[in-house]
DNA sequence: AGAGGAGGTTACAAAAAGGTTACAGTTTGC
DNA sequence: GCAAACTGTAACCTTTTTGTAACCTCCTCT
């Protein structure tokens, strides 16, 4: 989970940073004093939800905003010190999320982050990776040097699998009952069938692979590609 | 737009329910005196957000917002008198989306309706974007390669969610939630026969369709058109 | 060298998923 | 109040995915 923190005060940081060091170790903090910055980063880091103090020294706190929402729906949470109405409908009106007034309070803000965070809809999307492979296991998209792959569902949980265990070798039986469930007799035959396909897929010479190996009485793993 | 309020105090009733005639009268709000009237309420009516005190006369606020909590997701405010800290978190955790404290400010509390309606539904949204695709969601108005093209609300919507995650496959149930909710048994079958009305519209060929591409199993994907 | 085991390869059929069409109930616009 | 448009259901058809089985290749052990 990323929170981008875009705030001048160097006091406010620290206590947000102490926030989330205690409370919610986890999330990465990446704070910036400058708002033209805040708006890059928003575009290169993707961040999961954005702190954004209207009093900054360089730029206007609601130019930020407009800026960011120019490109990006990302949830964002305004700190200020004003507390008068008008910036509060203003902020909102401009595509703030939250708002919260400075002094804050520690439970509430971070309560009030974690219930903008999980109002939104893909938080919970997690990509399985591997070196330079990526896979999104409810898709089934495969992301492998440049190339998108598309796998179907028994495939891609088969990729998935060997992909958690990266580089270690995985029985036969873990695999199958990965997809099968344990006692399925034709889960033996159906593998190879499987591996094979996983391998016309991702490999340059399926019938040499780099990538998907076999261990002769074991099972199969992956290798770390180069 | 409805909304449900969870409120006692005749006071506070008349004050929102003026708010609203003034400043949003397309709304259609529904009040109730009663915590347990007001969880049937959410059941009956569906309405798009609740407004929730917690110092009602006859049950706790927390049980009514957990309460509606085990059957829907609809975004919560929580109104009341207290403003502990505790309380607060405590109403945030328990899976209230916002919290306002008495006496709050008419435009401040409107805001924040419409904030939490517009992070809900997206509504504010005037235009989704893909490549050369154009589509308006609040019309269904949509241009592709210099045509126009009308699209009913049912196939705006699977538009529209398929062009949000241009290019990623999105999932069946993902669709389907988007279109009719979460649990509809006839969602399946109704998909498919909108995903072939959706090609008839835009596709060359729609039975050879190259925007709007089937990931089986899975879902369906926008392809990004050159 | 030959037998046996382990996995690879291919083809094919069953099953699942999706596509297509028609129709009927509803809603909408005039 | 009627016609047109929209939506959901169901029946039937086509394509994709999956599992099975036959056969092949390679390696090992005797």
């Amino acid at each position: 989970m990323k929170v981008l923190l875009i705030e001048d005060d160097r006091e406010i940081i620290d206590a947000i940073s102490l926030a989330f060091q205690i409370r919610w170790p986890e999330a990465t903090l990446i704070p910036t004093r400058l708002g033209q910055k805040g708006v890059e980063l928003v575009e290169s880091e993707s961040p999961d939800i954005v702190i954004l103090d209207l009093g900054l020294p360089d730029v206007n706190g609601f130019d930020v905003l407009r800026q960011i929402r120019l490109f990006s729906q990302v949830p964002t949470i305004i700190l200020t010190v004003r507390s008068d109405e008008a910036d509060i409908v203003k902020g909102l009106e401009w595509g703030a999320d939250d708002y919260i007034t400075k002094p804050f309070r520690q439970l509430e803000f971070l309560a009030r982050v974690k219930a903008l965070i999980r109002r939104q809809v893909g938080a919970e999307e997690e990509l399985v990776v591997f070196g330079p492979l990526r896979l999104d296991p409810t898709t089934g998209q495969l992301s492998y040097s440049g190339k998108e792959i598309a796998l179907t569902v028994t495939e891609s949980q088969i990729m998935a699998h060997l992909m958690r265990n990266g580089g270690r070798a995985v029985t036969h039986a873990s695999l199958a009952g990965a997809v099968w469930g344990d006692d399925y007799p034709g889960a033996a035959d159906s593998l190879k069938v499987h591996i094979r396909r996983l391998r016309e897929k991702v490999e340059e010479n399926p019938s040499n692979p780099r990538l998907i190996l076999t261990r002769t009485g074991i099972g199969y793993f992956m290798a770390r590609p180069e």
